[in-house]
DNA sequence: TCACTATAGTGAACACTGTTCATGTGAACG
DNA sequence: CGTTCACATGAACAGTGTTCACTATAGTGA
């Protein structure tokens, strides 16, 4: 749409965005976000790192591109199951985005740390918004049950995911904090983390989704469809 | 309490674990996470960078110490003010954590690229664990609301603290989303937006908050105080 | 008084990081 | 064929967290 392939002139590229887009998700996958600097991608597209700075102003440029790579097709990938009320289409949108950020190793980290702008992005919040003004909800409860639920979302996979992961910190973690709560010190605590333990992130989302979505319902003045 | 003074022997400790962790988070909110490197601590400290590795093993570590020094006193703080329900005090223990975070400059961000478990912390958890405990919640139910909430709070404030210091991204934001918006292919975002940009983060926590509350308090099986 | 010992901090290095920019490379155009 | 132009290189810069042999400074026992 946007691009065009005008006469080409000058030296014949190696390199270009969606190459470079596709090879850093590959990397991302397999080595984690700590791992991925403008080196080892240079490398890995067989270049040399100032290469990258000719089509990513800066590595929050490129980290900015892949998220919102990231999010394509999201919306419409929620369109497809969501045929219930708008609650239940809402909660299809946030399920499709979490499973959008588990598709790649850490993903709601890489996700986390842009503040993107681009049409996959801005297209899901206005479907998002859209969704909640037809249902009734007032412009500014619509905006900000959009940054609510958006916000539950990848925090919650910003967990999920570093609980997969275990990274290299945490190392005395489980010693230390078992520890202390069969010491007695956090009885309540004791008697619930191991359902926490578990890692039944699945479960845990779906809490806080319908938390946020039974909040919802009983905020909203009727009238909408 | 814990610490002693034992008769003391070797060279005179010229830093200690306390004043190294109150001087970075004074670093921290005149400068900024971005700013807080292990050499510019060090500065601020009159020592040289090597010497803080006897107090913290690791960059991490120092940043774990201090996400937990930041909730001190938070959960006693929530208690003075939390005189209703169980669903106005897990409120006020919301709040509570909220302005700790914004007490200090990216003090979300701190928070949330670490994995602490201190007293302080732990404190806090049981203390809210508990309460929906003696609300009359199922363990599994407290321990999902718990991480619920810490997590609604720590991504709200990371956002409210990201718009507060605008950092060094986002240059061509307003510009290209504005173009975009006004442009009519978001048309639900373009009415719904100046409510979010006013930047009330008051409203937009309690909002959140409150969306989350009432789901639990549909949630909860009666029999509880 | 004087080694001895134990702790605390230094200084220099290591292996990286993101980023810049003068220079070289390779193709199409006039 | 030489110019032009986009692209990529290579080397450097300023900085990062982290390690470790070494030195500095104190109290202790002989």
């Amino acid at each position: 749409m946007t691009s065009t392939s005008i006469p080409a002139r000058g030296r014949p590229p190696r390199l270009s965005r969606d190459r470079a887009l596709h090879t850093a998700l590959d990397l991302l996958d397999r080595s984690g976000l700590d791992a991925l600097t403008m080196r080892r991608l240079a490398d890995a597209l067989e270049v040399r790192a100032g290469a990258l700075y000719r089509y990513f102003a800066t590595k929050q440029d490129l980290l900015t591109a892949m998220a919102e790579r990231m999010m394509e097709g999201v919306t419409e990938a929620a369109a497809e199951g969501g045929e219930g009320d708008w609650g239940e289409r809402l909660a299809a949108l946030a399920r499709a985005m979490r499973t959008a950020l588990l598709g790649h190793r850490d993903g709601a980290r890489v996700f986390a740390g842009t503040h993107a702008t681009g049409a996959n992005i801005l297209g899901y919040a206005d479907t998002v918004v859209g969704l909640l003004r037809e249902a009734g909800f007032a412009d500014d409860d619509a905006a900000r049950a959009l940054y609510t639920v958006a916000n539950f979302t990848v925090g919650h996979t910003l967990e999920e995911q570093a609980a997969l992961h275990p990274g290299e910190e945490r190392p005395a973690d489980p010693g230390l904090l078992r520890d202390a709560v069969e010491a007695g010190a956090y009885p309540h605590l004791g008697a619930t983390l191991p359902a926490l333990a578990s890692g039944d992130f699945d479960r845990l989302f779906e809490f806080g989704l319908g938390l946020l979505v039974d909040g919802l319902r009983a905020r909203r003045r009727p009238g909408g469809e």
